[in-house]
RNA sequence: UCCCGAGUAGCUCAGGUGGUAGAGCAGGUGACUGUUAAUCACCGGGUCGGGGGUUCGAGUCCCUCCUCGGGAGCCA
């Protein structure tokens, strides 16, 4: 076998041209006579067609030997044919087995459930949709990283061992030396607030976990998070980059991604609605707006799932409801110096049922009403000496947020349960594979 | 933690009022020179999640436990 390796998204250039193409065994079909391998690798589908009388009579043993997801490389001719999926097909001159696959391969070419699909999460990574996915959040990816390189941001990577700090909810713990018990981090934030005054404009990428007993499509205990934050930006700045962040996101997909989008089943135009401005909604309008449409929500709770559908349902794109009371909010948050009941914050409310993909808020640079906030939140005092110490030295009005990466992958995929957004995820009764 | 729902062949599921289990796909054998999750014929395949109870008899009714899914809460 001497011919030249190509992948499969390159063959239209060697039309005519004899090569070899290696990958796995999807779909195998006879006729006899005549059969056909329906290949991946990694690039797209293949299908190669096997005639008996043109191959010698070792090869076309071989092929009565392939079974699914076997991995082989094939040679033959690049042909045109309206027939084969992509539009061209390989006659097969030779054929070698390079991975034999065993018959009790677990995934076939059907309807699986769900959580059998996760079980064997290393081979359903393998089928089309999954390839897309994976395609798409890669893209969301290097699209943060160009989006901020080119407005300036420095990348900070902040730790993933903490002393208790955070937020309330649950903590993963481990033991750590003779240090006591360390955390998983639930947030980079309180560091990427300490970077941004010696850089300015920071952002953090990395995985976040939270031990609680979530069992919904949008949680995962461990998820990627990406958190800027901006030295001298308020709260309304904060919104504006926000907006601009999350449209630059989706149209980078909608552009560069067709392919992947198709695959998925997305309906492209409702994602080419997302430009700024999005629509902003002061929390106390959006109370009355959902008790207007028969909530029971009251002035001073968080809004629920149900509340935060009614109020997207009214707009094709991203909401944001801004300023929530004090009460139902982190300690960290700047008081609203026009309402002091509030704080300066937002959630931005991805549409068609995608839910919260970022929370923000203006941080408080006061140095007395941030303890008397940690006080009153009865969170551990001397663990956030450094981050108190940080109102001391030269404070400084600042904003962040932090965007919810599987959730906003979910939402651009249009797939129902962000588990399929992440290669493999991890909740409260997965930990394997 | 709470509220729903599910657990039957390798996979996806069906099994009115109780009477010792079925289909499709997958697998095996064979046929077929253009298939698209090919088609056709034949074949093998089950501790009905575990335990207890009612009954002559339980996949089916009752109790209990386990596992999983969805939702709530919390959040991204």
């Amino acid at each position: 076998m001497s011919a030249p390796f190509a992948r499969i998204s390159e063959l239209p250039a060697h039309a005519g041209a004899t090569v070899t193409v290696r990958g796995w065994v999807t779909h195998l079909r006879s006729s006899g006579k005549v059969a056909f391998v329906v290949m991946r690798d990694g690039t797209g589908l293949l299908q190669a067609v096997l005639v008996k009388n043109a191959l010698s009579p070792e090869a076309w043993t071989r092929f009565g030997e392939l079974t699914q997801e076997a991995c082989v490389a094939v040679t033959g001719q690049v042909k045109v044919d309206a027939r084969a999926p992509g539009g061209h097909e390989l006659g097969v001159s030779d054929l070698a087995i390079i991975g034999p696959s065993p018959l009790d391969y677990p995934i076939q070419p059907k309807e699986h459930g769900v959580d059998y699909l996760l079980d064997h999460r290393t081979f359903w990574l393998r089928t089309p949709r999954q390839v897309a996915i994976a395609r798409i959040r890669h893209e969301v990816e290097q699209g943060i990283h160009d989006f901020f390189y080119e407005r300036e941001f420095v990348r900070v990577d902040t730790p993933i061992l903490t002393a208790a700090i955070g937020e309330r909810s649950g903590l993963f713990s481990t033991e750590y030396f003779e240090e006591g018990n360390a955390y998983l981090a639930q947030t980079g934030q309180l560091y990427g607030e300490a970077a941004a005054a010696a850089l300015g404009k920071i952002y953090t990428f990395g995985p976040t976990f939270r031990a609680e007993k979530s069992k919904t499509r949008r949680h995962l205990t461990e998820f990627w998070m990406i958190e800027p934050e901006v030295a001298f930006n308020d709260s309304a700045a904060n919104m504006v980059l926000q907006e601009e962040f999350v449209s630059y996101l989706v149209q980078r997909c909608v552009e560069r991604r067709q392919a992947e989008l198709k695959e998925l089943e997305r309906d492209i135009s409702k994602l080419e609605k997302v430009v700024p401005p999005f629509p902003r909604l002061d929390y106390t309008d959006a109370v009355a707006l959902v008790r207007s449409k028969g909530s029971d929500a009251k002035w001073g709770d968080d809004l629920g799932a149900e509340d935060e559908a009614l109020i997207v349902a009214d707009y094709d794109k991203p909401v944001f409801v801004f300023n929530y009371p004090k009460a139902a909010k982190a300690f960290y948050m700047k008081e609203n110096p026009d309402d002091p009941r509030t704080v300066l914050c937002d959630d931005l409310l991805a549409p068609e049922g995608s839910g919260e993909i970022i929370g923000g808020s203006q941080r408080e640079d006061d140095h007395d009403k941030l303890l008397h906030r940690i006080r009153e939140e009865q969170l551990p005092e001397d663990a956030y000496g450094w981050y108190l110490a940080l109102r001391k030295y030269g404070t400084f009005p600042h904003a962040g947020f932090g965007l919810g990466l599987e959730r906003t992958v979910a939402w651009i995929c249009g797939t129902p349960h962000i588990r399929e957004c992440i290669a493999f995820p991890r909740m409260m009764h997965r930990l394997r594979p």
